[in-house]
DNA sequence: TTGTCTAGTCTTATTTTAGAACCAGATTGG
DNA sequence: CCAATCTGGTTCTAAAATAAGACTAGACAA
């Protein structure tokens, strides 16, 4: 009865979800996004277990999601720092925060927001065509390539 | 030690992960993308246990991102059909598509893949600016608003 | 009307999670 | 330099979630 896996789907959405599609780990890496780099900064930003927390971030690391550098301020500890491959995590993000924002909360209701650096607010995400216009869901179809039979 | 729930957050991420954020709830998502509709469908198609795929389309009914409608082929028989808000979700699984394809993959390994009508392949998310400029993670930031104490 | 299919529910064993206690090494205050 | 505290964990236990299979009621098909 262990937990399901998809690390060997052909889809990568169901191999994605494997990776860091548990309850914490796009949580920890928002809160990198947002500048957090240290165990006790998440820890305390998230109100996570610390058991949990150790897991999830040696998990991350091992996906190179995130990687221990050297603490910026000198000292003897460690930091975690997204990887290349975390940020290109930011439109999955991004996708989650504009779905909530338009779902979850109540006319009016207080939320963070994501602007630009002028401070303007940012447009929805957009999937382009090749020839780069904007594409809806219906306009697009999953092409099944050959299920490897293991 | 009742999983932690994030349904009050001021973070529209926290808030989304909070409601589709587990391991079964965004691939029985992307299977309605792909046309699914039947208990039985997702059931064989993900090798969900039954006790699971019940209790998460019972909660994404609640959600209002998959809703019950009477079967198409006329039998007496219900459906499950994404609602407005389960299509909303189409840039989130676009989103985690690209990154598993880019990230999840041996090269020449086979997965499935996202094309336009023309079987053109997609191009990747992109997040505009108000004036349509496309944004990159460091040129955005989130923007702290009140946080309601409770 | 008997048998099969659909869409579930219920039960049980196992795994995961939350939360707290504990600990070693780094840092700070005196 | 020494003691207290901070940081970044590990370990333990109880509660909750999950997987898997047995079971069931109503639809459907022969």
């Amino acid at each position: 009865m262990k937990r399901t896996g998809f690390s060997e789907a052909d889809c990568p959405v169901a191999r994605a979800l494997d990776a860091i599609g548990d309850w914490w780990s796009l949580l920890i890496v928002r809160d990198a996004f947002d500048g957090l780099r240290r165990f006790g900064d998440f820890q305390k930003n998230l109100g996570i277990a610390k058991g949990m927390l150790s897991t999830r971030l040696r998990k991350l690391v091992e996906l190179d999601v995130l990687e221990l550098v050297p603490a910026s301020d000198g000292s003897a500890y460690q930091e975690y720092a997204l990887t290349r491959r975390g940020h290109d995590l930011f439109p999955v993000i991004v996708g989650l925060r504009q779905w909530g924002e338009a779902h979850l909360y109540a006319r009016g209701e207080a939320h963070s927001d994501l602007v630009d650096q002028a401070g303007q607010p940012v447009g929805q995400l957009v999937l382009p065509s090749r020839t780069g216009r904007p594409l809806t869901w219906s306009e697009t179809k999953v092409r099944k390539v050959g299920a490897r039979k293991r």
